[in-house]
DNA sequence: GACTGTCCGATTGTTGACATATGGACAATC
DNA sequence: GATTGTCCATATGTCAACAATCGGACAGTC
């Protein structure tokens, strides 16, 4: 029983081959390495990965589910195209996932939680003043997914995460990623955890829907003017 | 070009073996016949329905990814077995997609769609004053898909099905399914409908997720106190 | 020349067999 | 007698071959 894992094992976390291929055929169509609207040949990811098609077959299933691509019965899989349409559904569908989490956690949070919430939020502020965008980024999306982990919501995080994905293949197209007002972006976090901090569900949901829409608004006004600075 | 189907064809509606076992599985899973917690075997159920496993692991991929069983790799699938918490999640997760295709709905409806919603109310009046519970219950569901349908958001359709879905696991336990006031879910419903007519986007969103939530409060109340009338 | 029907290569759907992992029974050990 | 190690039946993971289907090419017909 001494025996104490930096990464605590559980028998879940077995990656079965299917489980890998899918794995790496996700990362090829988010790193736009396989390309949207491409066909997929079982055959030739079987051939090209060394493997038979069963893993294949059952590694499309699992991505067909995730939405990022479309299997049609005896026609095959294809990467997913995303309409505008789609990706600003997606963004309302984000921001009432992610709305709803937030409320949650206002109501469970812990104080450890609390501090880690704020702590990131101090190293936002932090980025924002060495103008390091590409940190702000990554602790944005690190900011995101602590108030999914720790709502502890299971299945409403996976659907975030999912839905997440999805974005993704919009965001290729070459439209975004689009810049966000950092200031403004972290002046909307930071409304969020204090409505955590106070225990306000009420005001947690709204401040983290608001938030989610602000950037949906960024990424219309995106869409409407492509090519502004 | 005369031809026009009662039912409208389309080519992604063919079903394959996997998708016909999966729709049996999902429905003795739901219907009760397959108990909460119960372990799956392939070759059992390929034996039973004289298939081959293939189909079969297909099938149950699928079943894991809409949550209504649990795959653990090299040992096997059972029924999930669903908590208190996981359905009091499940609830706040409905009412925040729920709300936000009613959101959608109330600023693109059409006036016929209007004009099926309300047609809607009038049955559900009609089934209250001839106490048809039944009848009700199945106005009810309608009623919530046709907001789902109308909305035309593809994947929050997809999901809101699935969590509905993935409710009945605890629903069947026997606690529900519990019966609502009906005059007061009758009142909530038409606060909707009001709101979708009147274009009130925030409106909509409130009214829906009261709704649901209202659902959720019965239910808690339920667990509360099981055996109360 | 447009339409219809048949053929054929390519791809997916399905199958049965083989490879591997699991968990419990049993024996050996301390 | 509790623990450890080994074995084995069972179930899942993977594979390669067979069957069914699709879509385009081509020839025939009006």
């Amino acid at each position: 029983m001494a025996l104490q894992p930096a990464e605590p094992f559980h028998a879940s976390q077995i990656k079965t081959l299917a489980m890998q291929i899918e794995q790496e055929i996700e990362r090829r169509i988010l790193s736009g390495e396989i390309d949207t609207g491409e066909r997929l040949n079982e055959v030739a990811i079987a051939r090209a990965l060394g493997v038979s098609r069963g893993p294949v077959r059952e590694a499309l299933q699992g991505l067909s589910h995730a939405g990022l691509i479309r299997i049609v019965a005896n026609k095959g899989a294809i990467v997913r195209e995303i309409s505008a349409q789609d990706a600003i559904d997606l963004y309302d569908l984000r921001a009432a996932v992610w709305a709803t989490m937030a409320e949650r956690l206002a109501r469970v949070r812990t104080s450890e939680q609390l501090g880690v919430l704020k702590a990131g939020i101090g190293e936002m502020e932090a980025a924002i003043g060495a103008r390091d965008l590409e940190r702000y980024y990554r602790l944005n999306l690190e900011f995101h997914d602590d108030i999914v982990t720790f709502s502890a919501m299971q299945r409403a995080a996976a659907i975030y995460r999912g839905i997440v994905k999805e974005m993704h293949l919009f965001r290729r197209r070459g439209l975004l990623r689009n810049v966000p007002n950092l200031e403004e972006s972290l002046a909307e976090h930071r409304a969020v955890v204090r409505a955590v901090e106070d225990g306000d569900g009420q005001q947690a949901f709204d401040a983290a829907k608001g938030h989610v829409m602000a950037g949906k608004n960024r990424f219309l006004a995106s869409i409407e003017h492509p090519e502004a600075p």
